[in-house]
RNA sequence: GGGCCAUUAGCUCAGGUGGUUAGAGCGCACCCCUGAUAAGGGUGAGGUCCCUGGUUCAAGUCCAGGAUGGCCCA
């Protein structure tokens, strides 16, 4: 303790000796030297740029979170983290996703589980293959073995790990950083064939011809996920007539004479898919109008839209005839660029409409619709197009040209020489880009492997339902998706991939694919890594038994989807690794993985066991700039977390906030749906921090001279104003318990902010400080507020814990007692001693905070007028009519400590009446519901010491200027 | 073009089953304090509940249509 008592005042003393009383309160004669003022080394800012990284260097050599996962008394909890692409800087996405399954990890280890955090990344694929290619010249580049590339791409793959690891570690995320899972690690490629060796002996997987997303530019095929759909793509579309040269009798009959010079109204937004052309297809269902165009030629076009193409052809079009498009089939036409006769056919219910012409071009090589319509009629796949995009010599005259470049205007031009192009537009509409090469993809046949949904797509359904998803919206959003979803193209013609492990017979081109090269390979791959199979040749790659005939065999060139990659995540950790559990947990990803890694990991799951690798899937939405916009380079509106820790270049405009502030900024967002961040919300979050750090600090200061063990009250001893915060804390401990249960952060946030401004900053410290600083320090009155203080504080710092994490930690290391824990997550989740719950103080503590309102709003009057300024200077006095309030104020005498419970002390005035005559010249008043207020300036005068008006000043002539109460604390000690 | 989602104060969020003048904290403005001080306290001003129609005695809340923004698809 300090000795306050000898060192000072004496020295106060000899001045007063001196001095007359007013002379003093003139000269300002302190007392501040015998006060018990707040003392602490925790600092009012946080420093966060040196302070994190110090705090997250202790964690780590206390290995705290490698002890908790591990030695927790808990139950296992696995969320098992989605894994980023391994390519490119952290952004906000990336922030907001790590640090939600942080705070639900943190939360869980605090609650005693064993949450074991294993990080992946995604390694493979196209983007880091081109990077690589990207980074070497010309000559290198054509000199590039594909193993060369492999080990270039798993270098660049491991250096992009390397760096977005270290950036994830600054934000205090704790994971299994040095046991991370690579999708290019060999235990991990070995998993992934295994499942699908699995899912090729349970017959899902199968080789097909089939039109798929192809990208020219990538020269590969693409799956959905790879597509991207630009704004202001424009077609060069072509009206087109095509020769009727055979009509089936019947139909003949109803043309009323008009079939001369018949021809079929078609409209493509791909002309250079004509020379693939091998029916016309129509809707069964729609009527058809025969009409002649004015120039002696008849055109079949739907009736619908017999209106709007007299428009679009600038010709008459008279209706001759109408017939239902059923009856149209068999009619056969001469391709208008190439000697062939087609049929037209009945296609689906894709035909409507809504634009075109009714009659659809119909080339199975280049549209799925095609492709279904061809298959039905037993249509060859003619696909005339190279890997290119260059027209092949079964296109003809056309061989050569490019379709993404001169193909389109000079088969359109061989159309006008034909005499069969009616009209042409330029037509905008949505069309598929390489999301990585941003050109045009195409539509194009190739043989590819597919795993076959139909297999197991009822499985999937009932695997949907099994599991919670969160918001329940997800479920819909994936179920459709998965009913509807046609089959899986799951190769891919690159080399930076996991390979498809099959061989193909050199003449006859027959794959080999069975248990035994399974079996095989997963061991080589297991052994080695997948680069083995570029590394080896035929004979060393197949099983014994097929050792003698390797000559036969020719091993593939495919690699899989990097989506089946990711998406057997759950065989290649969840089931592998110690300690985690499948199926899993939780995954929780951004909504956009519904297409993505939820469903390829289901798929994957289901086809190989039957069940869900997940029981709760959370998802959360995308982070939009302050106006709610999506954020872009080309806007300026991105945010960079990093910036956000440790500051822009201009630390005025951008400072260094730190990893908590990043932090609780995703605490404060309802994630369910799309989410927002800028400079001016980072502000008001920083202020949030500060409020909160400050609260902590102000508690952290007053428990100075504070020892629990000795000198803590009991519950049951404690001062109505304690037990009531007691309650609160309960209260909101309760109430963040279930914030974070339910996973609603954004409860929590609102609810630490409201606890420390109102409950403890403006109110219950703001009462303490006469009790800390004035009374002396052993006095009941300051050691019970200490009790509460400390029980608050350390409450405090466990409910912040998994939000902020270095705030709690710097916290626990500057309590100035000691403490069984070492660390807050050692300490574990707070929990209220049941003791402290009273709900009986609920009502009538309202109705006394209600009369401070009351009163405060009376003193603002006063002070306003410029005739008061701090509360002490005032009196105050009451009248009550209110029956709720009057019992309050009854509880408040019968039960309350004389010492602490005191309305005057918790109103901050100097004294208080509550009846009796009313003041004389009272500075403000009111009158309102049942309550009557008064303030004037208060009798008597100030206390030089605790600052109160009181009219006992100078009873010690050792202290003149100290009230009655002050002198015996001073003297005392 | 289709599916899903969102829209309440400058910001972040509350507003069971429709029911008085729509709430909180922050920010802002003004005032006080100078013993939490690059802190602390007080008071106050801020709302077309996205828009339009409908149901109803009564709509932020229910229904329909639309706008804006976002995700996914074609």
């Amino acid at each position: 303790m300090r000795d306050w008592g000898t060192a000072t005042i004496p020295q106060l003393v000899t001045k007063q000796t001196t001095t007359t009383q007013a002379d003093n309160a003139e000269a300002g004669v302190s007392y501040r030297q015998s006060l018990n003022l707040p003392q602490t080394d925790f600092g009012m800012r946080a420093n966060a740029t040196q302070q994190e990284p110090e705090l997250q260097r202790i964690w780590s050599q206390e290995q705290l979170y490698e002890t908790l996962s591990r030695n927790n008394p808990g139950e296992e909890f696995t969320l098992h983290d989605g894994p980023p692409y391994a390519n490119g800087s952290l952004h906000m996405g990336h922030a907001l996703n790590k640090v939600l399954k942080d705070i639900i990890n943190k939360y869980q280890l605090l609650k005693g589980r064993r949450a074991r955090f294993v990080p992946g990344w995604d390694c493979h694929g196209l983007p880091i293959e081109l990077k690589v290619l990207q980074e070497l010249d010309r000559r290198h580049r054509q000199e590039l073995t594909p193993i060369g590339l492999r080990r270039k791409a798993a270098d660049y793959a491991r250096r992009q790990v390397e760096i977005q690891r270290e950036g994830f570690r600054r934000w205090g995320i704790w994971a299994e950083w040095d046991q991370p899972y690579l999708t290019l690690q060999r235990d991990y490629e070995a998993a992934q064939i295994d499942v699908f060796g699995k899912m090729v002996l349970a017959g899902h997987i199968y080789r097909g011809f089939k039109p798929v997303h192809w990208s020219p530019s990538s020269r590969t095929a693409l799956a959905e996920a790879e597509l991207e759909y630009p704004d202001g793509h424009t077609s060069p579309s072509v009206f087109a007539a095509f020769p009727v040269q055979h009509i089936p009798e019947a139909l003949e009959r109803q043309l009323n004479g008009c079939s001369d010079r018949l021809a079929l109204a078609i409209w493509t937004t791909t002309p250079w898919t004509l020379p693939a052309n091998l029916a016309v297809s129509v809707n069964g269902r729609l009527d058809y109008a025969i009409a002649a165009t004015g120039e002696g030629r008849h055109l079949v076009v739907a009736q619908a839209l017999l209106e709007s193409l007299r428009d679009k052809l600038g010709l008459p079009l008279q209706q001759r005839a109408v017939v239902k498009g059923a009856e149209l089939e068999g009619i056969r036409y001469r391709h208008p660029l190439l000697d062939r006769t087609s049929p037209v056919l009945i296609g689906g219910d894709y035909i409507t409409t809504e634009s075109g012409t009714g009659l659809v071009h119909t080339a199975p090589g280049h549209g799925v619709d095609d492709f279904n319509t061809g298959r039905k009629h037993n249509l060859p796949v003619l696909c005339p197009v190279d890997e290119s995009g260059d027209l092949t010599e079964e296109a003809g005259p056309f061989a050569g040209l490019n379709v993404l470049g001169d193909a389109n205007l000079r088969i359109i031009a061989a159309l006008k020489e034909a005499g069969v192009l009616l009209a042409r537009e330029t037509y905008e509409h949505r069309y598929p880009y390489d999301w990585r090469t941003k050109k045009p993809t195409i539509f194009r046949a190739t043989e590819q492997w597919f795993a076959s949904v139909d297999g197991f797509r009822q499985q999937a359904l009932k695997a949907i339902a099994a599991v919670e998803w969160l918001p329940a919206s997800g479920r819909n959003r994936i179920e459709a998706m998965v009913r509807e979803r046609g089959d899986w193209c799951i190769s891919r013609q690159r080399i930076w991939g996991v390979p498809i492990p099959v061989f193909y017979d050199r003449g006859s081109g027959e794959p080999l694919l069975n248990a035994d090269t399974l079996a095989h390979i997963h061991n080589l791959i297991a052994e080695h890594g997948a680069d083995v199979w570029w590394e080896r040749d035929e004979q060393e790659l197949l099983p014994p038994a097929y050792a003698t005939e390797a000559g036969r065999w020719r091993k593939g060139s495919d690699t899989m989807d990097v989506w089946f990659d990711s998406g057997s995540s759950w065989a290649a950790v969840a089931c592998a690794r110690e300690g985690l559990t499948y199926p899993v947990d939780l995954y929780l990803e951004g909504s956009d993985q519904h297409r993505g890694w939820f469903q390829s990991s289901l798929l994957t799951s289901v086809a190989v066991n039957g069940q869900p690798p997940y029981k709760r899937v959370l998802t959360h939405g995308f982070v939009l700039d302050e106006q709610g916009r999506k954020m872009s380079k080309s806007l300026g509106n991105v945010v960079d977390p990093a910036v956000i820790i440790n500051g822009g270049r201009n630390h005025k405009k951008e400072p260094p906030y730190g990893a908590d502030v990043l932090r609780l900024w995703v605490s404060s967002v309802d994630y369910s749906t799309d989410v927002t961040i800028g400079s001016s919300i980072l502000r008001q979050l920083a202020d949030v921090y500060r409020k909160v750090r400050n609260t902590a600090r102000y508690l952290l200061g007053n428990l100075h001279d504070f020892k629990p063990e000795e000198q803590a009250v009991a519950v049951k001893d404690l001062p109505l104003l304690d037990r009531w915060m007691l309650h609160r804390t309960s209260e909101v401990l309760e109430e963040v318990s279930a914030a974070f249960d339910g996973a609603e952060f954004y409860r929590f946030f609102q609810t630490l902010q409201n606890f420390c401004v109102v409950d403890l900053s403006s109110f219950y410290l703001d009462i303490a400080k006469d009790r800390l600083y004035v009374s002396a320090p052993e006095d009941d009155r300051r050691r019970s507020c200490q009790t509460v203080m400390a029980i608050v504080l350390e409450t405090l710092a466990g409910m912040m814990a998994p939000v902020l994490c270095h705030l709690a930690e710097e916290i626990w290391q500057n309590l100035p007692y000691r403490v069984e824990a070492s660390s807050v997550f050692q300490r574990g989740w707070p929990e209220a001693d049941p003791r402290w719950r009273d709900d009986s103080l609920r009502a009538p503590m309202a109705q006394l905070r209600r009369l401070r309102a009351a009163v405060n709003r009376q003193l603002e009057v006063a002070r306003t007028s410029q005739q008061l300024g701090a509360s002490l200077e005032a009196m105050v006095r009451i009248e009550i009519h209110d029956a709720e309030l009057q019992e309050a104020m009854d509880l408040l005498v019968r039960q309350g400590d004389p010492d602490v419970d005191r309305l005057r002390d918790w109103l901050l005035v100097s004294e208080l009446r509550q009846g009796g005559a009313a003041l004389d010249r009272p500075l403000a008043r009111s009158r309102e519901s049942g309550l009557a207020i008064e303030v004037a300036r208060a009798n008597g005068a100030k206390c030089a010491r605790c600052w109160h008006y009181e009219s006992d000043l100078g009873s010690d002539p050792a202290h003149p200027h100290l009230c009655g109460r002050c002198t015996g604390v001073v003297t005392r000690c």
